[in-house]
DNA sequence: TGGTAAAACCAAAGCGCTTTGGCTGGAAAC
DNA sequence: GTTTCCAGCCAAAGCGCTTTGGTTTTACCA
């Protein structure tokens, strides 16, 4: 069913059964509800393709997923955050388009999605530290909404971040009230911005104390399991181990924790591990008390943060660009304890 | 950059740079190679939109994501099937577009991506048993592969799947020569299809040998952490507790695995645990040797599998259903061992 | 009753592409 | 030299919608 043979099956013009449908004043509530009632009827629903290319909008957002073409690995967060955006796009009558990209290849998928027309905004997903894409992206002119930053870029930029600098500068703290010296970070791809900036709140909460910096102790990886198991493995044949972790993602947390039980530690009491906690839905850290202490912020959340605020920039264009900075919480769980006495 | 501008810059018709564009052959090699050229040259990249209404195929298909609507969890296997998939589309020009749907507004979805008509093709996740998508798909006449089976209907439809009960049957005959008879399966919701395959399979192997069933030890729910963890504790109380579990998911048996430590239990030798293993790229079951004892199928090769069937299915729609079905490789890790002798 | 303004409707153009159904000029065939 | 054929090109229609710029109808008032 298209709009030819419904207007004709309802003996009027197009040009009415589409006012009518998409709530124009100039048509008679009579009529109006006799199109509404027959669209209904019928299952009527107006063909994206034939609405996009009259009005210009595609009804779409893109959201770009890289995928280090070396690790090949997707980040698991991912997947809640999809789930958040969807919630918003829902909402709003937008479809999502996915584009699971290998790095080296941005550039590309982007020139093409603003070139195709099929996006109407664009999600920026996993920032690196110096990132060209900004700059691409303003050239292509299409809103786009970065989900993290990226910094030693000058361009101003709408995006969604949570303060990774001070949730683990909190951490650190933490763990130095707690005694702790010697304090592994086990962190994301150096490359990647969230990564730099909880590697700087790390550092600031240690000199602030004066506990100087042990560049041994610090680990950058993909946040899989097994570089949390790596990781730690390397901290506990250490002459002067370390008594606590901080670590990037609860996958890598659990690597830790297997690593420090393997080598017969019991956690809390010798071994004290800390980690951002994205709240991933299948993998919540704890039902009632929290397995890890851990600094928490919702990556759903963001997601729909991220989707609605390009919504409002798709339909509001040339609005100064906005920035939302979350913080995490810190809850403290059953992974931290004082530091254990020296023999 | 568009048609129009692109053809009048190069003196000529719209027809002639289109079919020099898609390859068509009453056109002159010079002409093409200089059409080729000049479109290079502006980047130009035909609006997908104005071609999806000419041709009526929008080089596009939908992925939806069913969310349990009580629990908003999206399963994690996710990303990795949808890594897999795109790999698929991204070689065949096609864009994905995903829903992330509340399983109880499924229909409406289903029928409205048809109707619009965005989408050529539709993967189709999670079934359950007893599934009514099947029927409306094929009333849509929308080309669709199921990822996944159905039991309990009638139709002959496309799919790919893993032979869970098969799988499942060898892992638990696998514990049994191991001496063990108490063993718990810790499995997905009950109403999922690939849950009851996993529990008949263990029903068999346990009958095969004439142990009986215990429903005590059978757990289904949304296959988080929490779950394993919950599950093995309630295990872990009883009388006659199990010396064995079977796991759905390997983010199950990380819970399991926590419960069992925790009660100051040691894996292999006091307890076994075999899991299901989706290779997820971030969690990964051990670099070299593998953590657990687990049935082995990677969910990403399932995605790119579901992604060449439907394009081919679109490609040529009037062929008959084609099934794949992948074995499960049984592959042993550290977390298995004899069963112990009771005291 | 006639005139006017507002309300309600419509025809047709246009979005950017593909594709049908020509047309043209030069080479091959006679 | 004429006819035939085909390679190579083009104009225009059409995909299904929105929107512009009307026209007709109704309602109201003098």
């Amino acid at each position: 069913m298209n709009l030819k043979q419904l207007s004709s099956e309802l003996g009027l013009s197009q040009t009415t059964v589409s006012r009518a449908l998409n709530g124009y004043p100039e048509v008679a509530k009579s009529t109006r509800e006799r199109v509404l009632r027959a669209a209904a009827a019928h299952d009527y629903r107006p063909n994206t393709r034939a609405q996009g290319l009259a009005t210009g909008r595609s009804m779409a957002v893109g959201h770009i997923i890289p995928v280090s073409s070396r690790h090949e690995i997707v980040n698991p967060v991912f997947s809640d955050f999809i789930a958040g955006a969807s919630e918003a796009y829902l909402r709003n009558g937008y479809d999502m388009v996915l584009s699971v990209v290998n790095d080296n290849e941005e550039e590309r998928v982007y020139r093409q999605l603003a070139g195709k027309g099929n996006v109407d905004g664009i999600i920026v997903q996993a920032p690196r530290t110096g990132d060209t894409r900004i700059a691409l992206l303003q050239e292509l002119d299409l809103p786009f909404v970065v989900h993290g930053r990226m910094s030693g870029i000058d361009a101003d930029y709408e995006w969604v971040d949570i303060n990774n600098r001070r949730a683990f500068r909190r951490a650190t703290e933490f763990l130095l009230d707690l005694g702790h010296r010697r304090i592994a970070l086990v962190n994301g791809l150096q490359r990647m911005d969230f990564a730099e900036r909880r590697l700087n709140g790390y550092a600031e909460a240690l000199q602030a104390r004066g506990v100087e910096l042990d560049p041994a102790l610090i680990f950058s990886d993909e946040m899989t399991e097994s570089h949390g198991y790596a990781s730690a493995r390397q901290v506990l044949v250490m002459k002067d181990p370390a008594t606590a972790y901080l670590s990037s993602s609860i996958i890598t947390a659990l690597g830790i924790r297997r690593a420090v039980e393997e080598a017969g530690f019991h956690l809390a009491r010798d071994v004290s591990i800390i980690t951002h906690d994205d709240e991933l839905s299948y993998l919540r850290n704890g039902t009632d008390v929290p397995i890890f202490t851990a600094t928490r912020s919702s990556v759903r959340m963001a997601g729909r943060l991220c989707a609605e605020r390009l919504i409002d920039l798709i339909r509001n264009p040339r609005q100064p660009p906005a920035h939302t900075l979350l913080e995490a919480e810190l809850t403290v769980g059953q992974s931290t304890g004082p530091a254990p006495v020296r023999p």
